[in-house]
DNA sequence: GCGGAAACCGAAAGCCTTTAGGTTTGTGGG
DNA sequence: CCCACAAACCTAAAGGCTTTCGGTTTCCGC
């Protein structure tokens, strides 16, 4: 037994498991992260600081996918629709794995320097401080919200013949394909130009 | 042993037991339900279909508090508008519970119904059947991001010395109390101006 | 070469979900 | 009235999960 002459686990390699585990199933647990290492599970703990360390370990490989860049376009507007759509996609590669980031807080100090860096833009883009936090919560809300949609089933709404439902049936019909891209696209749409019209009137 | 002479349990007191332990500690289970109403956790089972049941439950508990009647407000704009504010009104009151909940399909009848309704008003106000549900759902993910922002811990973003982040720490000073309902309410303003004009341009 | 750190194993405690069979109480048909 | 059956609960147990702890082997710096 004791320790092997190639290591078996690492941090990498954990994460990487656990994420495999949660686009197939959705969820994971660490017996099944050792399970598909070879190793036993109390291994994983030498690695790792518990289940929840896990979890953090996906956030920062998800989020990691969040393009910068964006933020450095320029007008500041299309910078932050840039910046949303990065966002969403880090997450929509992994839909299942939202459910289990979307309660604690962002920590990952990637993340928090693009928020900060989104904010200095907004206030270099002339808007009151005031209003800057509400601007960037409403887009994470849109962001979030619609990563969320992509982790749910196909059909978000579960018709039976026992409710008639015949309008929305028929809107359903109409949206066809992509429903949840087209979605994000009219809430962002909407953020935007309230957001431009914001920005005129105070820097008028 | 045996039948008590008194039930102990049925659906509605493991539905409000359990709605407590998620308020008090942000989840349940199934013992711990068993412990607080004077049963042994096998019978609780006689009742509920398993702890999956029991979650159904406490959505039909929540989104009855979604309030129908503002479907009928005229016109469609104000209708849409405080729907989405009961909406979120309804998880708000229960923020720890929205992350059980953020999963499954929308199944209850009675949601069913209002966004039936819902689909109707646009319909009838003068949209597009293939732009309808691309509006209600961006309008979900505004209602459902933002009560997911009220699920999160008091500060959304974990602030460290180690990363200096100085204009966001002085945006989220500036936006002190109440930072989500702001944020919720610039995120419906800016939806329900798009929506108006999308509207206008149908219609005109 | 040797001592400590690193990596893994084995085992266990304590929680959870779910199922199965046994016991008592209520109830409706004869 | 009584008796069979259904309802409500209990006891017990299987099997999974998270986490901790002590033991064993291997690696690496000095």
């Amino acid at each position: 037994m004791g320790r092997p002459r190639t290591p078996l686990l690492d941090r990498e390699r954990i994460t990487t498991t656990a994420l495999q585990l949660i686009d197939e199933q959705g969820d994971f647990s660490v017996p099944q992260i050792a399970r598909r290492l070879g190793a036993q599970t109390g291994s994983v703990y030498h690695h790792v600081d518990g289940r929840d360390g896990i979890v953090e370990l996906l956030r920062e490989r998800i989020v990691s996918a969040i393009e910068p860049a964006t933020l450095d376009l320029s007008p500041w507007d299309a910078a932050l629709a840039a910046w949303a759509r990065s966002y969403r996609a880090a997450f929509a590669a992994h839909p299942k794995a939202i459910p289990l980031l979307m309660t604690s807080p962002v920590r990952a100090p990637r993340v928090l320097e693009q928020y900060e860096r989104a904010v200095t833009l907004l206030l270099e883009a002339g808007f009151v401080p005031a209003d800057v936090m509400p601007l960037i919560i409403a887009l994470e809300n849109l962001v979030l919200g619609s990563a969320l949609d992509l982790a749910a089933p196909e059909t978000m709404w579960e018709l039976t013949e026992q409710i008639p439902t015949p309008h929305l049936a028929q809107a359903l019909a109409a949206v066809g394909e992509g429903r949840a891209d087209r979605a994000f696209e009219v809430g962002l749409a909407g953020f935007m130009n309230h957001a431009r019209a914001l920005q005129a009137d105070g820097t008028q």
